[in-house]
DNA sequence: GTCTATATCCAGATAGAC
DNA sequence: GTCTATCTGGATATAGAC
């Protein structure tokens, strides 16, 4: 019931990957595949039967290892103004690691919608915990009145914008520059954290907000 | 002198131009272009002499529509609080009729990150008029202090990462129901703009508040 | 300028030896 | 399981009539 992960079949999944995340389903080549895995076409025929299947198999793994673990972090029980630090951390890290996963899991997802729902589904995710905490803390008068869901979408794109707009960023903000846009992205966290935590805080002495 | 713009070389651009859009380069089929065009898959070679040179005359286009537009709206004379919504409603409206245009442009420049160097000098684009108004309201002491150029990457990752995510976003956030969905973005001009603003302000008196 | 027909190439997929 | 060789379809691009 073990499985030895090296594999011809894991190797395979490992070059398909990063073709796919480098140059998307309609770019990738079965054959740049093969070499990138050292082996040749027709086994990639005989694990896989198409470039279908391979690339949902791909797409899966990468979807599920990344999307689930955001919202995991999201749903935590740590309170607010700690999640939040915690959370663009740790996802900056992540995309740190893959900068290319986003845009190639948006840019699949635009081609193919329907492909999310099923996967969605099947991993049971929603941002209920998250909402209620966003609830809870504006009941408090902690924070001001915003829409929770606006709130997570706010958190995702300072997250992730950077990474997926890292061409044009660097391009029209510093001439191209690669270390300067590195030393952006180093001071990203605590900016993006910082960002957040002052647009929804409610300083006490600021005004009374129990009607 | 004035030029009629219903030409056929106008026609088969606007059929480019959806075309490649919704599919991307790789995706995108000549015969699917002369189709929506009306015409035959000859006239695309007649008048543009590869696919090549049809997909870049298309990306300019939508590239020198967009974003040079954008920064004129950062760089433009008004006083930095009536700038931000000024900016995010408008590059909202932009979106809006164009939805898939930064999806677009992302998507081929991480493919070609080449290709915005050269378009970017040609244009003249540089945030510059807009940091030095950050500065001084900075040393004013209306804002806090914030980095420039991550307050620009903020502004444009709330505005544009709702478009390009929204297959991804609607799922997860709304069960996939587009209604729901259409209603959280037409909120997302004020939310966008209200987060910002609280993101970066400095209260001068204790009880300046609005509703 | 616009069409039909065709050339050329290349990618995904299969057959079959080992 | 892994390879070489090949089939087949489809996509870009061209030739040439009108």
């Amino acid at each position: 019931m073990n499985k030895q992960d090296t594999t011809t079949e894991s190797t395979i999944l490992d070059a398909a990957r990063r073709v796919f995340i480098a140059k998307g389903f309609e770019g990738a080549r079965m054959q740049e595949i093969a070499n990138e895995a050292g082996i040749n076409k027709a086994l990639l025929h005989y694990y896989f039967r198409s470039k279908d299947k391979l690339f949902e198999a791909v797409f899966v793994d990468a979807f599920v290892q990344f999307v689930p673990g955001l919202l995991i972090t999201l749903n935590n029980p740590l309170p607010l103004f700690e999640k939040i630090p915690y959370f663009v951390s740790h996802y900056i890290d992540a995309l740190s690691t893959n900068p290319f996963i986003p845009g190639f899991i948006l840019h699949e997802l635009g081609n193919n919608p329907g492909r999310v729902a099923k996967i969605i589904r099947s991993s049971g995710l929603n941002p209920g915990q998250f909402l209620e905490q966003v609830e809870t803390e504006k009941r408090a008068g902690t924070i001001r009145d915003i829409d929770g869901r606006q709130l997570i979408v706010n958190m995702l794109a300072l997250c992730i914008f950077p990474f997926v707009g890292k061409p044009i960023l660097k391009a029209v903000m510093f001439s191209g520059n690669e270390e300067e846009f590195n030393r952006f992205l180093s001071t990203r966290k605590k900016e993006a954290a910082d960002f957040i935590i002052n647009a929804i805080k409610i300083d006490q002495n600021e005004n009374i907000s129990e009607a």
